[in-house]
DNA sequence: AGTAAAAGTGACACTTGTGTCATTTTGTCG
DNA sequence: CGACAAAATGACACAAGTGTCACTTTTACT
């Protein structure tokens, strides 16, 4: 009964992303937003009271696509598999780790961001169960040593994709040699 | 001839540093910055013709005074106590990295800032060249593994700063579990 | 005590982003 | 066709940061 959108919520979103990566929580702005999407600013407030609220739903959207294909890592065999799976994956999605920074930033300037914050933190920890048990099978599998804050483990995995690339190792070569570190670090054995 | 200062560098650049940490980049203004130095706006575009200088002459600062450390790495004896030395000096150090990503968005908004980015630019590369000879020795101690790229060791290093503490575990331990990891990973080996 | 040089002030004009809303456009359905 | 509901627009009032500058204040020095 009415007409159609200029544009979908797949475009919306995947700008938004690639603005925040861009400009950041503060440069990002519903003017730019609006330009690029050839659409005047005054319409994306018809649909988000506000960027945070957007933001916040843009968010929850890519933290689900992430977590469906994180628990795919139990179909994997072993911890040995499953660590391999789960650094591959992260160099998938090199930006869930930015993205989650820039989600500390936002401030609740309404009860729906507010809502969607909490909402983000319970993926959050979902996250953390999934990975927990991941955890728990290297330390039954005798894999892991003991002594190694589960909470380490997890951040330095996660935080290896952040590491700047800025000699331009090949892709390949990078990863590999995070993997390698990772497991069995930098040191020769004697 | 004149009356004093009433704020001095040191307190501009540890005031600087600490809402840069809070704020982060655009979220640093000239308003709260002279709010807070209980000093008129206007006062600090008398030495600073806009925030991104400031930022610059206080990295260029920070960077020096880091600079001056990190060549004492070179008083340690062999590989393994340079190693350790350069982690702990990074985590008495912590803000280092987050400062060089801060860093990176800053606009060339005038010559002077545009030579203290150069300036900048320079030490960094002086820090890697320092970091290459660590680098060199471990390789020639046979200590270090052949095919892992320098840069990703660096940067691997410097990365674990970053590294969210969620669970608050002991620095200490936190401290011990990275240098272990870095150094020999976390499996066991068998 | 007088003064000049530097420090400091605050008002002004400007820019950019925000949120709102009365109005216009568009396309589907009866 | 025509009407009506959703989509889109653009102008308005507001908020906050920026950079400037004529002016005032302070104080070390003569």
């Amino acid at each position: 009964m009415a007409r159609d959108r200029k544009f979908s919520t797949d475009e919306l979103f995947q700008l938004t992303h690639q603005l925040l990566l861009t400009y950041g929580y503060e440069g990002f702005t519903f003017s730019i937003l609006a330009e690029q999407l050839e659409v005047s600013r005054g319409t994306l407030y018809k649909y988000y009271e506000n960027k945070d609220e957007l933001i916040t739903e843009f968010m929850l959207y890519e933290m689900s696509q992430f977590m469906l294909k994180l628990k795919d890592i139990h179909a994997q065999e072993g911890f040995e598999a499953q660590t391999e799976y789960l650094i591959d994956l992260i160099f998938k999605q090199t930006t869930i780790p930015e993205l989650i920074e820039i989600g500390r930033h936002i401030p609740n300037t309404n009860e729906k961001v507010e809502k969607n914050k909490k909402q983000l933190d319970e993926q959050r920890m979902d996250m953390y169960y999934q990975l927990e048990s991941y955890i728990q099978l290297g330390r039954r599998e005798q894999r892991l040593k003991k002594n190694l804050p589960t909470s380490l483990i997890l951040g330095l995995i996660f935080q290896t994709i952040t590491i700047p690339n800025h000699f331009n190792v090949p892709r390949s070569e990078w990863i590999e040699g995070i993997k390698e570190i990772i497991c069995h670090g930098m040191f020769l054995q004697n």
